[in-house]
DNA sequence: CTAATATTCGACCCGTAGTTCGAATAATCG
DNA sequence: CGATTATTCGAACTACGGGTCGAATATTAG
């Protein structure tokens, strides 16, 4: 006969665990890629035995899946909002990468596995994995936001798909290649996009 | 005591076995990655039995090696000519990347692979490996490009390697993203960089 | 033709690393 | 306090796959 509150503490201390594996996870996951992370490496970078492990995980795939699945859905939560806001294509896909970018800051590291991770490890099996639709769903916004301002003149007139792949990299870079700044980027953005966004 | 001519021809018929391997070796790396292929498979689609693969290498490594150098090899060759010609930082950037988008379409699977293959595969051991020097030295040139091309105003006034991201991107898409279209772009290119480059 | 050399290859070897086992310890209940 | 359940963990298991071996075949030399 189990006592309700015992059982809820041990929930969240169970769940505090997990968090604590995906931390060490994502260190060596960062480092080392999904093919050269070993189990005993995240084991002992988590502080934990290599058997505990798999008391809360099945496998060293779903480590990596739970890793990404919790970056892209709270992402992707954050961003949903914004993104039925009603403002113009142009204004609603600046204020996306403003967010972004203001949540890169609260957890780099996790943020640096997100959008590098994705093309390494996009291969069959993880290719319909649940996280691969937070990102898909994202994606296509974005693009979506894309082709209504072209069709408005926010944007330059070419393929859509083009103007995202070159936000993408200046993004990327915008983001992640200062190794020192931590406050990024509110004016920065807006600045770098209209030098590009013409 | 050899026959020379002798000689001549089986050098040349190692060589050719030796690209018939790289050949298959291409496909599957492409589709795996470097951990993901296996050298059976790599046996198999090239159409030799394992050992023979060791015969002409001697890794798995070292076909993933001669691959990747074999390409940024012969494209920094080609590229290192345009580089010296001495037109405006701006005229040559253009040039370099018409002549990639020139050679893209001459080998499209090889370059695919090696436009994407770096940023998954650069962990240490490869980090000091013989194509990352080359493709370093590329990359390095691009960016000196840009940079004086800021300074007579030809580019946005934009951290440099911002612009580099942005290009990269931008380039990638334009090259590889039309499954249909093998005759690309010529004015493209100028079309689109002017779209970005103001 | 015969000897020597080059090439090919499947079967085997063996280290690595993901996963499981079973025992030991800790926490909870009645 | 036992008894039951939850948690931890290193040792052991096992599959996989890179790399080697030795025999077989083809090629060249003389």
């Amino acid at each position: 006969m189990p006592n309700t509150a015992t059982l809820n503490r041990k929930s969240a201390e169970r769940a505090a665990r997990q968090e604590l594996i995906l931390q060490g996870a994502l260190t060596v996951f960062k480092e080392k890629g999904l093919e050269g992370a070993k189990i005993d490496e995240i084991a002992r970078v988590s502080g934990f035995g290599k058997a505990t492990l798999y008391y809360y995980f099945t496998s060293k795939e779903e480590i990596f899946s739970a890793l990404l699945l919790h970056g892209w859905l709270s992402l992707w939560r954050e961003l949903e909002e914004i993104a039925v806001g009603g403002d113009s294509p142009r204004a609603t896909f600046i204020s996306m990468l403003k967010k972004i970018a203001e949540l890169v800051n609260t957890d780099r590291p996790l943020y640096e596995f997100l959008f590098q991770a994705p093309q390494s490890y996009t291969r069959e099996e993880n290719e319909r994995s649940e996280w691969k639709a937070y990102q898909n769903r994202l994606y296509k916004v974005l693009m979506e936001l894309i082709e209504q301002g072209i069709q408005l003149g926010e944007f330059p007139q070419m393929e859509p798909r083009l103007i995202m792949k070159a936000m993408g990299g200046l993004f990327h870079g915008l983001v992640f290649l200062g190794k020192d700044r931590d406050t990024i980027t509110e004016n920065e953005i807006e600045e770098m996009l209209g030098n590009l966004l013409g």
